[in-house]
DNA sequence: GGATTGACGGGAG
DNA sequence: ACTCCCGCCAATC
């Protein structure tokens, strides 16, 4: 019987293509969670994906990526890092603005596809 | 090939 | 708001 590969390194690409898109939809002013982007992408519950991917980014990526904040509108990055404090300063750039506490207001910036 | 590790999330207490 | 716990699963030890 013909075995069925299983992480072949073409069929590995496709969810990841999925989030890649779906990141590149969210529009600019507007942020949504790890696990919001996954379900959108057709893949409910698989968040962590996300957050792996986005990770492994290249740094001249063109994709919008400080758009994807944590569920609890926070970053899931240190915000004394170089890329904590590029993605605050994208998003403020973008007019989100962020509370004392560093969260974002979701009913206002989140995304509503 | 088992155990650990995450840019995560939701529920319980 | 916070800790603990569990589900998730590809990558890495």
């Amino acid at each position: 019987m013909p075995r069925r590969p299983q992480t072949t390194p073409r069929n590995r690409d496709v969810p990841q293509e999925r989030i890649r898109a779906t990141v590149d939809c969210i529009p600019e002013g507007r942020v949504a969670s790890y696990g919001q982007v996954a379900a959108e992408a057709g893949l409910p519950g698989r968040a962590r994906l996300v957050g792996r991917l986005l990770g492994e980014l290249a740094d001249g990526s063109r994709l919008p990526w400080h758009r994807v904040v944590n569920a609890a509108g926070k970053s899931s990055l240190d915000p004394a890092s170089p890329s904590g404090r590029e993605q605050r300063r994208r998003l403020e750039r973008e007019g989100v603005e962020f509370r004392a506490s560093g969260s974002i207001d979701l009913a206002r910036f989140g995304w509503r596809p």
